[in-house]
DNA sequence: ACCCAGGAGTTTG
DNA sequence: CAAACTCATGGG
């Protein structure tokens, strides 16, 4: 299956870091994952053509659907021209050259993003990347195509039960271990003192709080109720409301951004909270984009490494 | 050995 | 309210 797209760059898009899951499986110049198409798990694999983002499934699921589920994922309906002008309005426009076709990568599964932006705070991303696919292999189910191994995330209700740490898996941790090796609990997957905040905003979603009804929700109101969950500071908020539930307002800031901003902005020395503001007031529903520019801008043109420390 | 990582929670000023 | 301190742990 073909899908029309303009101004897409997948593999940018999918190497961009963003927080609301590891990239894909790359293969042969195409990313593969296992998706959920109408409560059916499907491999899929795209690959970026002339113009069109070509989608192959693996396993037999209605076309409409699977097509709706990459539009999303890859926020393709986006008229991101809009994007474009709107930063050359905002003085921005250096860094479309930098990031031109870049889209959002959104969660596709929320659970997932909300899971793993908690274990991305103060954390590498190649250790946060590697700890979700740890608690994949350890609690998703697997499914087999072609010899390779995909797995779903695990429920809010299969993660609340987990264990945060068992003796037995810190010291198997030590010896060399298979592939298809699953821990048996969370400490073991590299989270650190997070395993307590991961049980406990599990419990709380697979038994008080329905995920859904995050996605109805203004961005404001989704905010307020997201900050109660353990491990869930603004930053790590913001995330999940922009790469899990698509609220663009949301305007994530890490230590990068504010240096970025500081740096874009040298005569007013922005706090966290400042920046958000900022962003809110002057980038309105554009602000999740502006974000994504600006730090994949600073990243690409050597802006983050002259700003280190 | 030492320091930091795309912060959050808790305690203190 | 803001600043300071602590929190596991893999990787430079």
């Amino acid at each position: 299956m073909d899908i029309p797209v303009r101004e897409f760059d997948l593999e940018l898009t999918q190497e961009s870091g963003q927080t609301s899951q590891p990239p894909w499986k790359r293969v042969d110049g195409a990313f593969r994952e296992l998706l959920i198409i109408g409560g059916v798990p499907c491999p899929v694999e795209v690959r970026a053509g002339d113009e069109v983002l070509r989608v192959n499934p693996y396993s037999d699921v209605p076309r409409k659907p699977l097509k709706k589920k990459i539009e999303y994922i890859f926020d393709l309906k986006f008229e991101i021209e809009d994007l474009y002008s709107f930063l050359e309005d905002k003085g921005l426009s250096d860094t479309i050259q930098s990031s031109r076709g870049l889209r959002l990568f959104l969660a596709k599964d929320p659970f997932e993003c909300i899971i793993s932006s908690i274990a991305s705070a103060n954390c590498s991303i190649k250790r946060w990347t590697r700890a979700v696919d740890d608690i994949k292999r350890g609690w998703g189910d697997c499914h087999l195509f072609r010899g390779e191994r995909f797995y779903t995330f695990p429920s809010p209700a299969t993660l609340a039960g987990v264990e945060e740490e068992s003796l037995e898996d810190l010291q198997r941790r030590e010896d060399k271990l298979p592939d298809d090796f699953r821990f048996t609990d969370l400490r073991s997957c590299g989270v650190g003192y997070r395993a307590p905040y991961i049980r406990e905003t599990s419990r709380i979603l697979s038994e008080e709080l329905d995920i859904s009804k995050i996605h109805r929700m203004d961005y404001q109101d989704a905010r307020e109720v997201l900050l109660e969950l353990p491990g869930v500071g603004p930053k790590v908020a913001d995330c999940i409301l922009l790469y899990g539930f698509r609220k663009t307002e949301a305007f994530p800031v890490d230590v990068w951004v504010r240096r970025i901003m500081n740096h874009l902005y040298p005569d007013r020395n922005f706090s966290a909270r400042e920046i958000a503001e900022f962003a809110a007031r002057e980038y309105g529903e554009m602000a999740g984009y502006v974000q994504l520019y600006l730090f994949n801008h600073a990243r690409r043109s050597g802006l983050l490494e002259k700003l280190r420390g």
